[in-house]
DNA sequence: TTATAATAGCAACAATGTTGCGATTTATTT
DNA sequence: AAATAAATCGCAACATTGTTGCTATTATAA
């Protein structure tokens, strides 16, 4: 896996402080996060809005996509390097959202069977959110 | 399909006039509708927070269900009769979100293919969100 | 070292959603 | 029909997520 640094440093960003440790901890967690997670754990580093636009600015580039978790809260997750561009992106992977812990992951081991919509329906994409208990809540 | 007078009777609801015409709308309306139609909709006639506690009553008693749409706002869709108690929802279905027109609709003919995951995982609802568009706004 | 373009911070705002409480109203009971 | 009780409503206030405009700061290139 690339180095935070390089990462932006080849998508034209600059290698701020805050733009390195969230990238870093994007691709450490590999879980879907949001701004609001983001605040929490880097508290006082970088104010909100900055952290929104963070977010933002790696989304535009492809390295990271948006997803909206089951209680309508943005989340963003790397990319899997294999299959996204910056043109088009293959998110339709199943979105995991864990009813005890709150963390929301990618689980690119399961994927979604082909969906046959009625004719005069057209898809652009797709989201397939599931709700249960994940590894590490199960007792 | 019972009328919606009779519905609020018989699950204990007074007989509102705001009460009988948003449940009378989600019934004709086949769509998943969300709080700030429903205030556009019947402007004047209840306040914001009454068609809030309105939906989760309904929710809570089983003739809605809700569903978070893709931009993160809640919608509430009428359960199918054959499939839904106030006990247990099976609305496993589609939820079709078009981009041109914002409308949300449950597509009950496409069935979501099972799906299967790691075996530390495990499922207690499911929401498939679908973005592109629909028939109405298809050229 | 300087210049400049990107980034960050602050203030203000918007939208969705929730809670508490007093006022009103439906529906039951007397 | 009047009284009562419980459900419903409306208002105010608040919380959270998210956005925009503008100024100040800073990383990087020249």
């Amino acid at each position: 896996m690339k180095k935070a640094p390089q990462i932006l440093d080849e998508l034209g960003f600059r290698k701020t402080e805050i733009r390195i440790k969230v990238l870093e901890h994007l691709q450490k967690v590999e879980k879907a996060v949001s701004q609001p997670e983001l605040e929490k754990k880097f508290n006082k580093l970088a104010d909100r809005v900055t952290l929104y636009r963070i977010l933002s600015a790696f989304e535009e580039k492809g390295i990271i996509h948006k997803i909206m978790d089951v209680h309508g809260v943005a989340r963003y997750a790397m990319c899997n390097e294999k299959h996204c561009t910056e043109l088009e992106h293959h998110d339709e992977h199943v979105h995991f959202n864990c009813t005890e812990c709150g963390d929301v992951v990618c689980l690119d081991s399961v994927k979604v069977p082909d969906i046959k919509l009625p004719k005069s329906f057209s898809l652009s994409r797709l989201n397939l959110n599931i709700e249960g208990t994940c590894d590490n809540c199960q007792k």
